[in-house]
DNA sequence: TGATTATTCAAGCGACTGCTTGAATCATAG
DNA sequence: CTATGATTCAAGCAGTCGCTTGAATAATCA
């Protein structure tokens, strides 16, 4: 018999499950929920073999959670909708909410203090326009000119420790960088809070920010 | 060197969506976002072994997915929160967004004319509290005792055809079941179009109206 | 206590995954 | 047309997954 409609049914969206059930996808999703972009650079960004990141980048097409498009000789895999973005944040805030292993690691980063809450995307809006917040976006440069958030500094974890003195030791900073998957903003405000700075994180990253229509600056640094 | 912290939160994400990646286990999960129950009784409704469904029951919890607590002998397990069933809707709409062939399974359905966009809740209840639709709850006997939307009537899709003359032929009729893995709702919507009567699925299962806070009737037929 | 019922454990199997390697394809540039 | 660069295909291997089977635990009941 040639399976019933619920069996089959099901089958597609475990397959949809199954995209997102290797470490190495993911890494792909999180660069491709910043930019589009060609294999080799999304291989080059996750430390992967070209060849891999073909495979996987193929079977998150089959999964209906890219597409691609050919460019040149360069084929530039993206998302296909804001929907992935949605369910990688759900994913994330599944494993915070119920694994006591992704809380550990996660405090593990703040080190001795906890991390305060981060702050709604909303409040930053409003925080911003009254000028009362340092916004930092603690990315790679070339993502950062992809396209940020209007008024952010581009910084590297690298970076912050030389660009300390030129912040205001009274506004409190905000940072953020990829979304659920990045930790780089976890870490920012672990160092600038040692060195007694008023920091914490944006709720959700640049890619939740683009999927709720707010306003995205491209182009260089700022 | 000990795995940096990167790595080790994909794994945890990872762990969380190959949960989701077995269709025996979306079944699992379906049944308990409609009432939480015991192993022998999971597994003769999903029709899995007791060992198999035990066994895929304990990787759900390791996901952090369901909790379980014993009563007497037996055990019973149940969803650890309602973002395990935003989880399992998301999952779905991706699917049936992005994947060809998801809508052929769900328009074969619906037999030759096309089904009508589901009616949302919300608007679901003004129409109720209007007395202008008549509600058909297509799931089994002992589910639908478990909880239902008040005023819903219970029908198998075998009583369907006997309850026919019963229906008020110039009332919009909505019929919802278990939720996004459910096509018995499907089914009766092309059931009852076939016969003539105007039907409709209500958007999402009991779940999802459970989710938003909304009322259940518990207690025998109605 | 021993018998019963519900669940879990443990071992084994066939199938599938993720990764690597090396060759094949495809589009452009000379 | 041939050469080059970017991507994909194909084969192979170690490791994991899902399912079955039969035994081992737990909690109740007579």
């Amino acid at each position: 018999m040639p399976t019933s409609p619920k069996q089959a049914l099901l089958k597609e969206y475990a397959l949809v499950a199954q995209a997102l059930a290797a470490p190495a996808r993911l890494m792909l999703l999180e660069q491709l929920a910043q930019t589009e972009a060609a294999v080799e650079t999304l291989a080059r960004k996750t430390g992967l073999t070209v060849a891999n990141a073909s495979q996987h980048l193929q079977q998150l097409r089959r999964a209906g959670l890219v597409t691609s498009r050919r460019a040149g000789k360069a084929v530039i895999y993206r998302l296909r909708d804001a929907r992935a973005i949605a369910l990688m944040g759900l994913l994330s805030a599944v494993a915070e909410a119920n694994l006591a292993q992704v809380t550990d690691i996660l405090d593990g980063l703040s080190g001795d203090a906890p991390a305060p809450e981060p702050i709604t995307r909303a409040d930053l809006v409003r925080r911003l326009a009254q000028g009362t917040v340092t916004l930092l976006d603690i990315r790679p440069e070339d993502e950062f000119a992809a396209g940020h958030i209007p008024g952010a500094r581009n910084a590297t974890l690298a970076d912050l420790d030389r660009l300390l003195p030129a912040l205001d030791p009274e506004a409190e900073i905000v940072a953020y960088c990829r979304g659920p998957y990045c930790i780089y903003a976890h870490q920012a405000v672990a160092l600038l809070r040692n060195r007694g700075f008023n920091a914490r994180r944006m709720d959700g990253g640049l890619p939740e920010w683009r999927a709720d229509g707010r306003a995205i600056l491209t182009g260089g640094q700022s």
